[in-house]
DNA sequence: AACACGATCTACT
DNA sequence: GTAGATCGTGTTG
């Protein structure tokens, strides 16, 4: 696709409730084997800082948050519940810890490959779920800390548009749930399981 | 060195 | 609706 399209350190290096309402509607491309697979992201939450008792953050700096002090612009993925895997993008200034999970993205190029690392999941299934997400495009730890201005992880403007924005507290935690920080598009069928409010 | 738990998902009742 | 899988990480001793 169009190379010219990929979001620049610009778009990143902003409050990240703003990049993370923006994000929805960007295709997220990982290169794997030379092979291009990608999806339209649908579904996102934002964790802002240390103050922010769900943010890998909250106890400081620490190793394996150490990447989300760092520039925005970079991955972060983590590993949880001993199976599965987690991606991140990172927000905002150097020395301010944010970041923000991809939760769900429509499936769009390598369906096939998605699937065979995803058997028995319906297509538009496929990348619905962080856990998921991860799984079906193959990113682990070793893809954490990439730079998504290079050639292997990145994010691309390709001017679509979502159907309708909707925040909600977040999922799967039981801290900071004074928050309405999981953003995502109503009208899409890829966003994951629970929808209430 | 030992321990409790987690930004999840699947299978099963 | 709920339990089990399965292990890195941070904390405590």
């Amino acid at each position: 696709m169009r190379r010219d399209s990929k979001l620049p350190r610009s778009f990143y290096d902003r409050p990240t409730l703003t990049v993370a309402r923006e994000l929805l509607g960007k295709h997220l491309v990982f290169v794997r084997r030379g092979v291009r697979l990608s999806g339209k992201i649908v579904e996102v939450e934002a964790y802002i800082g240390e103050d922010d008792p769900a943010c890998h953050a909250a106890p400081g700096l620490t190793r394996r948050n150490a990447v989300m002090y760092g520039r925005p612009g970079f991955s972060y993925v983590y590993f949880i519940y001993g199976m599965y895997y987690c991606m991140n993008v990172v927000t905002e200034r150097k020395g301010f810890p944010a970041a923000i999970l991809i939760r769900a993205a429509e499936p769009d190029e390598g369906i096939e490959k998605m699937a065979a690392s995803s058997p028995k999941i319906v297509r538009h299934l496929l990348l619905s779920g962080p856990g998921r997400f991860c799984r079906s495009l193959g990113l682990t730890t070793s893809h954490s800390g990439l730079d998504l201005l290079g050639d292997r992880l990145f994010i691309e403007d390709r001017g679509a548009s979502i159907g309708q924005l909707v925040s909600t507290p977040r999922i799967g935690i039981n801290k900071g749930m004074d928050h309405q920080w999981r953003l995502f598009d109503g009208s899409s069928t890829s966003v994951s399981a629970q929808r209430r409010k």
